[in-house]
DNA sequence: CGATGTTATATAACAACGTTACGATACTCT
DNA sequence: AGAGTATCGTAACGTTGTTATATAACATCG
């Protein structure tokens, strides 16, 4: 056998990916290069190319964190016996998680990098975390908090509403922190409402 | 005075921004690079310094040709006696205008261009096209159609459902364009109920 | 334990990128 | 007509993603 070396070679992984994201965080998309991540990781482009394939493979990786860390919330939302709480604590969730990672939030709907396009097969794992909340929405249509509808569907009228609302929120479409929050409750009053 | 030409000028200037688009609605924004732009046009890549200053000015251009075709599309929309039935075609134009457009689409609300981030100036532009979308919410309140609420925060909420369901059908992720349209209906009158 | 084969990674090169300095061209105005 | 200035082609600089090459480090076999 050849040089597996297992042990530093998740380790150099993880630290590529780690060192994308803060270059991410703190320069932008534009200062997202092989080369700043090789030396920020103290090794060279030839690491990422070995490791990752192209730099759009480790973009990818650090797309999947994005969506790892989404996941992560979710699952840090306790389940209460009011299902409508628990679907707005979700969506709580979703908000906080986009605020804390913006980088990474536009990493995973925002395309902030040309060479990396999200492929149809990384569709499997958003599909996994937004099974989250079509769960919680099909408690809600049990419980008879909503009308009879399909869970699934419901679900993509919530992502859609939480994912325009951190759209602009991001963008500063929404004034001051106060002033955005208050547009988020109200606007899943309103949803909420229409959807009983 | 130095040397207008104002005729080529302007001809120039028309060029590289449609070019620009081509190339970007074409192959996607990796292509979109001076060179390419500037040899599309029959030109060198000088002329797009001296005309937008930079890459990022050329983009600008883009970005606003985008909302133009927004505002125009939204100028389209007849305004009847049903403030309601108003609201929701405006909902379809801006869908329409975004599957007619998808590459502007992701200039304007994405970031396919990491040399280009929207100036908060350019926020005013955006700002217009979203008063016909307030107008549009005032009538519906005024009408009795909604209950008495902030036409403002009314649009910010239409808003939001608009462009996350955008986004997820320009994502794929509403499945084919009945099963997208039949999402779109669902969730405005489910939201729109909601007002009421 | 030393030789060998295989892999990991640094070095250096390539084409293409955004940008700028420089010169030449083509126009407006006196 | 002449003078002055904005436009724009040429060519360069540094940086990008990527790859070919070469070296170094490990696992296995003799």
């Amino acid at each position: 056998m050849p040089r597996p070396r297992k042990r530093d070679y998740d380790d150099l992984r993880r630290d590529l990916i780690d060192a994308g994201g803060r270059l991410l965080a703190d320069e932008g998309p534009a200062a997202l290069s092989t080369r700043r991540v090789a030396q920020a990781t103290g090794t060279s482009t030839t690491a990422v190319y070995s490791l990752f394939g192209d730099k759009a493979g480790l973009v990818r990786e650090m797309f999947v964190e994005g969506f790892d860390r989404l996941a992560a919330a979710f699952a840090a939302v306790p389940r209460t016996g009011d299902p409508l709480a628990d679907l707005l604590a979700l969506g709580d969730a979703y908000r906080a998680n986009a605020l804390a990672n913006p980088h990474l939030y536009e990493l995973m709907f925002a395309r902030p990098v040309p060479e990396f396009r999200p492929a149809p097969e990384a569709g499997r794992r958003i599909r996994s975390t937004f099974d989250a909340l079509v769960a919680a929405c099909a408690r809600c249509v049990e419980a008879g908090v909503f009308a009879e509808a399909d869970p699934d569907a419901v679900a993509v009228q919530l992502n859609a509403m939480a994912h325009g609302l951190c759209s602009l929120e991001l963008r500063g479409a929404l004034g001051d922190a106060a002033e955005a929050r208050a547009h988020w409750r109200r606007a899943f009053a309103a949803l909420t409402r229409g959807l009983a």
